[in-house]
DNA sequence: CGCGATGCTGCAAACCTTTGCAGCCGAAGT
DNA sequence: ACTTCGGCTGCAAAGGTTTGCAGCATCGCG
């Protein structure tokens, strides 16, 4: 029923060799057969079938991008700058979501392998073995995960976790929970390994809670272990956990950041919705999106992996190229962090009051603390 | 590079279309044979070409997800429930961003079209010519809009504007705002229309600002407006705008629900999560996403758009069968409504005080009013 | 007038699969 | 022993496009 280049060749009286190149290499054809073609096109409805032209070209112009939780805010960000910064290179994105489940990811990316120029794996679960063996089956950029050999864009989390327990520190906490996130999760154990450093340092103590879903609900279901550590404040793998953690110590009678002061990572667009606002480690997601398309239409307009294109030839040589790149984060200082309680504890039994000045806070400007920046 | 059916034939002695039929039809070959050439395609990593077989086949078991707005938390549930309905058929979902666009939108569908089996439009923003002249390229099922002779679902929300505004009548408000969506948003009609008569026959005075970008800035730009409006109750396109409109109010020193009532509509978990708690009408998105998928799936089961298939007889026939679901959608009553001011107008000069009992409220279980429903 | 260059178009192979048809072989039925 | 049948496999066309190569005029130049 579609009309195909065929029906339009026919009724334009050319060659079917003449239409493509109407369309692909116009500058290869006669203006008035160009336009005659292209008046009958118009005429038949005729569009290219993008699924052959990738058949013999090799190129689909398309990018898969992979993501482990469409519900989780932190994406949204990434993925429109993925998808803004692809368009303006004529590529569309394909999204999918996998649920956190590495069997779906596995899975998702063998399905998009044929259909896409290149896959966007976004904090992948699975393990670095598996993403090695599946790049060879689809150029892969990693986003939120380091995988030697392989192009990765990465969030300086290391640093903002420092910048915020210093922070922590600073105001006098000493006892310290860290909230951590899902199995399988790169950002995580880094956000583990600096925060171990950066309070030993600080001559602090660490409790480390988890692993965790990365979700509100996650983040509340800790409430009750929160209390019991006895901390005074909290870092949370995400902000996603630190809003779900202060709603759940709400629920306990634990006022923050008076009794508990909490930060999160991401710097969410809810975490401004809330109350308290919450203080947090923003991390550059749209950047990370756009930094992520560049390296892979880059990585693979170098070598075409055409069909016919004569196939690449170094397979380990151009592994020099791959770059890996971490962007630069920053803690802002909201309402959900206050001084230590004079105690440096909080209180067991707090009564029922009315909410605290927090509540009242004005629209100031946020502080701002500058964290790291590396890239290779 | 990648191993192809040939290579597989090859190395297992047999010929390529046994190759192919064991993995399309098992059935048809010698479970020996089979065998030995599973153990072949294992060894070189074979994996079918996608994008050949669709081509030949005229299915590539994909389809399409196009959305408005995807940093909308409306949207991610719907996405979910989609993705797994299709993944239970043995399907992949791409999804993609439109911005709002109706540009893009029609690009999408374009880009789409040849590499998908359906696509799922949702809360489409073109005009409804458009998108039944696409519908001739691609199987379309529309999401939150109603299009005469194709398959649509959307939600009842002329019944849930009903049963917001009946409530907030029967709570004394008479001078009602509604902030309006977007341009081109059949659901923003819809609300309208039922605010219009609703607010009329309880005796009210509606007041209509916009059209409006439905996120939580547009809201918190109306604040202003709808103080100078003198309404005691404001029902918003959706609860994005919702939660914006009430951060503007409280800039305004307006309070929410003492001075304002405000409800949203769509019941994002955001809105469980904001102080006070929004009252909003409640609309079954991942329901909405299983039916569409189901829509979409059966109505192109039943005639296969294969190359070779024998296109399909009736074009105008089987409209008889294209279903429009009409989803249930309820009222819940949370903290952001309240009885209207005594005065029958919010006080125009609120002093700053600390917030009201709302931030107290408990988690008692909210209360619930039924939407309608329809099918045909 | 001849020659090469230039601009445009047609030809046909190739991309990777699926699938209707035909052929082969052995077994079962008559 | 001859047919029939069934199970399995091979053959080749088809699907819609791109692209290297070759052919053909026309044109400019010497």
């Amino acid at each position: 029923m579609p009309a195909t280049i065929r029906d339009v060749a026919r009724a334009s009286g050319v060659h079917i060799s003449t239409v493509s190149r109407t369309f692909s290499a116009p500058h290869l054809v006669n203006p008035e057969t160009r336009g005659r073609v292209l008046a009958c096109a118009e005429e038949l409805g005729y569009r290219p079938n993008r699924a052959a032209r990738a058949l013999i070209t090799g190129r689909t112009h398309n990018i898969g991008l992979i993501i482990a939780d469409i519900a989780n805010p932190f994406f949204p960000p990434l993925i429109k700058a993925a998808e803004s910064q692809a368009r303006q290179r004529d590529y569309h994105v394909f999204v999918a979501d996998t649920n956190e489940d590495p069997i779906a990811e596995e899975e998702l990316v063998h399905a998009l392998a044929k259909q896409v120029d290149g896959v966007l794996l976004c904090s992948p679960r699975m393990s670095n073995s598996l993403i090695e063996q599946l790049s060879r089956e689809v150029p892969l950029v990693v986003i939120n995960r380091q995988v030697a050999g392989l192009p990765c864009v990465t969030m300086d989390v290391g640093q903002g976790t420092r910048a915020a327990m210093e922070h922590l520190l600073d105001a006098g906490h000493r006892r310290i929970a860290l909230l951590s996130g899902p199995r399988g999760s790169w950002t995580s154990r880094e956000i583990r390994r600096a925060a171990g450093v950066a309070v030993r340092a600080g001559g602090g103590e660490l409790t480390v809670l988890g692993p965790n879903p990365p979700t509100e609900t996650g983040g509340s279901a800790l409430a009750e272990q929160v209390r019991r550590a006895g901390v005074t404040a909290v870092l949370a793998y995400n902000d996603l956990m630190a809003i779900g953690l202060i709603e759940g110590l709400d629920a306990l009678g634990l006022r923050v950041p008076q009794d508990v002061s909490v930060v999160g990572i991401d710097d969410i667009t809810l975490s401004r919705l809330t109350r308290p606002k919450l203080t947090t480690v923003a991390t550059p997601t749209a950047a990370a999106g756009r930094t992520a398309v560049d390296m892979l239409l880059q990585h693979d307009s170098v070598a075409t992996r055409g069909a016919r294109g004569g196939g690449r030839s170094g397979t380990i040589d151009d592994r020099r190229t791959t770059a890996q790149v971490m962007l630069r984060t920053e803690l802002v200082i909201r309402d959900s962090t206050a001084a230590a309680p004079a105690d440096g504890r909080h209180r067991p039994d707090a009564e029922v009051v009315a909410p605290g000045p927090h509540r009242l806070a004005g629209p100031g400007r946020p502080t701002v603390a500058t964290g790291g920046v590396v890239a290779s």
